[in-house]
DNA sequence: TAGATTGTTAATCGATTAACAATC
DNA sequence: TAGATTGTTAATCGATTAACAATC
């Protein structure tokens, strides 16, 4: 009994309605499956290769060789997005590349804070790749006094004390979290509480988070140790 | 095979572990999925915290209520790495724990080469949290001339004409992919050839790879969208 | 013991795959 | 048209959740 108050209590104190690791619930509003929203970003990189190399339509069955799954889900997963193709031709690769960006909201921009300017944290600063995608990393937060003021990909670093009045003035709704783990949840109720409804969390703590607002894990070690896993076992 | 061969995985991982607990309930590991993999170092967080924090039992409800998700899934996850619980107590943290480290291999160590030395590679090959699973990047190769002879985290960037050398030297099992992606499918062969079995793919290239080999695809601008789509669409 | 908690079977839910009709 | 390919319903597979017996 007295073990068992112990840990309701402790974990009380740190937690409620923690974010599910799946993300499957809060999805579950959606008509589109997890799974299927996760292979459209390869959908959209295949139509882009295809209509590169001068394809004007590709079949199911090709997408399908091309990630190793079954021409059904194929279409399934098109057809989920609302997109319809041409029976005995296929889909068109530019229409539906257009119909992905739009589904998907790609062109759309998307402010976010970075909070944690370290390796990892200046590195997703500097990415390439996710302009593409419409995401642009407003201001980027640390709490050490010896960062303020240096550049990352012309952004300066800001401090934590900044925070409130950028993340309201631009009414930002994306958070990337790359600071230690150990603050993450404090930082986390501060940005919720600023109006943020989205957080990328690479720490690999587990964030309690209001109903409306989505944590996707990123955790790289705990992906890891999920490959490593399995290529030691099969030794 | 991409993706798929991770699940392809788990036929032969069956036989390997059911020699090695088949004294035990034939329950046990017959049943491992990759979901539950996922969850394992979830698991082994909770424990070291909750141990750190003078807890010696913790029952399935705290560890599902920390997760968001069912106490039998716990229990079944748990079944499933072989350990026993105690019915009335719970799992004893510090025992788990090492069953999970046991488990999983985090003490093994695994030697690993980094291929494309940009921002997201330095990140990583910096990232102090992957040394506590085991995890030491050996070599970093470039091919950009300018880049080669530069240190990162103590380790010399290397040109990638020794990659042969290196990965056949110490016959090195994993390698992580950061270069640009139109080079990822070249060099992957280039590694498979060389005995890579694992590949830690941050490119967002989709690789073909032979049926012993592993690919663990960490498409962050994927899931980016993954992230943004669902917000955008909640509003 | 009484009662809390595990372990396990059964039921449910959801995603994948199979089959085939609809289409151009 | 004939044949290829889509769209969709049905069947299967697998993961999650419910129920409850076993345990200490």
């Amino acid at each position: 009994m007295g073990t068992y108050t112990l840990e309701e209590a402790f974990l009380e104190n740190i937690s409620k309605h923690r974010a599910k690791i799946s993300n499957k619930e809060k999805y579950s509003l959606d008509h589109i499956s997890l799974p299927t929203l996760r292979r459209l970003p390869y959908y959209y990189n295949i139509m882009i290769t295809f209509e590169k190399n001068g394809f004007k339509y590709v079949s199911s069955a090709v997408i399908a060789k091309q990630l190793g799954i079954d021409d059904t889900q194929v279409r399934k997963d098109i057809a989920s997005t609302g997109y319809i193709g041409k029976p005995k031709v296929g889909f068109n690769t530019v229409e539906f590349k257009e119909h992905l960006e739009d589904f998907l909201g790609l062109k759309e921009k998307k402010e976010a804070v970075l909070v944690g300017a370290g390796n990892l944290g200046q590195a997703l600063t500097r990415f390439p790749g996710f302009a593409n995608y419409g995401l642009n990393i407003s201001f980027i937060f640390d709490q050490d006094p010896n960062k303020i003021g240096q550049k990352v990909n012309n952004k300066e670093i800001l401090p934590m004390t900044s925070l409130e009045l950028k993340v309201k003035k631009k009414s930002i709704q994306y958070a990337i979290l790359t600071m230690r783990s150990d603050e993450a949840q404090n930082i986390c109720n501060k940005l919720v509480s600023l109006g943020v409804k989205a957080i990328w969390n690479f720490t690999d703590s587990y964030l309690e988070v209001p109903d409306d607002v989505f944590v996707w894990n990123e955790n790289l070690a705990a992906s890891f140790i999920t490959l490593s896993h399995l290529v030691e076992r099969k030794k």
